[in-house]
DNA sequence: ATTAAAGCATGAATATTATTCATGTATGTA
DNA sequence: TACATACATGAATAATATTCATGCTTTAAT
């Protein structure tokens, strides 16, 4: 068959301009070269060289394969300095999957300074997932989860990065906004914004409305936080996000927080990576800023 | 070294799904694949593929290295490919030099039938030396020289195709037309047209006027046949010309042709071949077409 | 829950392949 | 003419690849 290794000897020949320099350049005897191209001319039924004088010329099989040689041993070498590259941890790609709406924010604080340190990693990040967010980190889809819920499983290691309180987000000028919390029923007679997810999935209905019997007058579906808050600044409902989110829009919206309940919803969000293969450097390294990331 | 071989392992590995059924592809044991592999992860430090379940799931490495194998394994197994061709003769370029300006539409006419014959078979004509065109066919620029001037080399072999008179052209209401054979001295008055090569090595001058001690009145330089015997129809000047290519433009043109001296210049064309290498079989059948096109 | 089967990894044995060594031949050079 | 250089080649040896035997883990079946 021909290898690799036949196209590096008639590169060698060709530069030297003999079989024996050839050799001492790749280190063997010219017996060895001569056998090598032998084997091959004999596996192809075509002469590869033939001798003239005391040196070798190159037929036109030879020059064919010179002129391969040139063409595919520098992909090959391109092919090992990426091999090295990803030993090194110098290369790679970090795809992120998120299951939560409002992170995206903070996420992006935690991706500048990495893709910054690595540039040679490149970062994806996804937010659909056909057979759900776990399934793409089972899957392979993703390297890396974000999520608010982290379900537990045997292949999944999750690590909290941060802890923050969930509130309910309300116009300044709302009689809301002067509670020291919400109770449930206080929230009878509003309108509840919302991302566009199952309410199984909103805290707001899991841990305050629904164990209270408790249900908004109406439910209004939105996509986009900045979109959001100022549907609440306009009065036109109010929602539930996370007390650091709501905070860092407030220089620009005039809104207020207030505490769900008197025991205040806390959350974590978590890093869940698959346990199954060792992971690479750079992941631990991505670990570490979204611990430091905390105040955003 | 990354190798062919790997690239294929991958890609069956890839395709089958296991390590098992790649092997039986390959025809060889799971063993010998795993050891393969191994050593390769060992020799740049990174994982390939890391077990799952029961089967392997590939790493970022391996996916590289699939992809690359997708690129270059078809690369691989075209240069293969043109191996074969070539051991079966089917594939080459025969490089004709030519030192002999009329040869040029005969040439055509051999030419014309062995492309068809080899549609495989580049053919390139060079007419230009910068060491003459013997140097031209030992320094391998060409692989075959038409020529009427055999200089004899142990390292060449030369074979006769066709052998033809030199005549004079005239115009046919030439005094000269009406003449048995040509004199030197006819000439001594009459404007001789030739191509642009030294005097050294026109027929006419080394055959006939030289010896006779005899000039024409004057000398022209003329590159192409086509114009040089528009310019003997119109009386502005005598060519010596190979017969049949005199004959082949007097449908065309009112031109004369005759004999040069009571006994004819007679000559032959050669095909010159290198004898140091075997030649490809095409070459065989380019000979066997020339010597079957002496009649134009 | 237990067993069976499938699939991969690995050390040791073996087979294969590559390389060297010794030598012959041809060619250019002193 | 002798000598040095360079390539080819058969035989010996070294290196490498492959197989064999086996253990471990996972999945499927009973």
């Amino acid at each position: 068959m021909l290898d690799r290794q036949h196209l590096h000897i008639l590169s060698a020949v060709a530069s030297t301009g003999t079989v024996t320099e050839a050799a001492n350049k790749l280190h063997v005897t010219q017996s060895a070269l001569s056998h090598a191209i032998k084997k091959l001319e004999q596996a192809y039924g075509v002469k590869v060289w033939h001798k003239e004088g005391r040196r070798v010329r190159m037929t036109n099989a030879g020059q064919l394969l010179l002129k391969f040689g040139n063409r595919v041993i520098p992909q090959f070498e391109h092919a090992e300095l990426q091999l090295q590259q990803i030993a090194k941890g110098e290369r790679g790609t970090l795809r992120i999957g998120m299951e939560c709406h409002p992170c995206y924010q903070w996420l992006l604080t935690v991706v500048k300074p990495f893709i910054r340190e690595f540039p040679d990693i490149d970062v994806d990040v996804k937010q659909q997932f056909q057979f759900g967010a776990l399934g793409a980190l089972l899957e392979y889809e993703i390297d890396m989860l974000i999520t608010p819920d982290p379900l537990l499983h045997k292949h999944i290691n999750y690590q909290a990065v941060f802890d923050y309180e969930h509130v309910l987000v309300v116009p300044a000028d709302s009689t809301l906004a002067s509670l020291g919390f919400i109770r449930p029923t206080d929230l009878a007679d509003e309108t509840l914004i919302t991302y566009p997810v199952e309410a199984s999935r909103l805290d707001i209905f899991t841990r305050f409305l629904t164990p209270a019997g408790v249900s908004p007058k109406r439910h209004k579906i939105i996509e986009t936080t900045e979109i959001m808050l100022q549907m609440v600044e306009a009065s036109r409902g109010v929602a539930a996000l996370p007390r650091w989110l709501v905070e860092s829009f407030q220089d620009k919206l005039d809104i207020k927080w207030v505490s769900l309940g008197s025991a205040k919803i806390m959350k974590s969000i978590y890093l869940g990576t698959r346990n199954k293969e060792q992971a690479p450097d750079y992941m631990g390294h991505f670990k570490a800023l979204a611990k430091r990331a905390r105040v955003v």
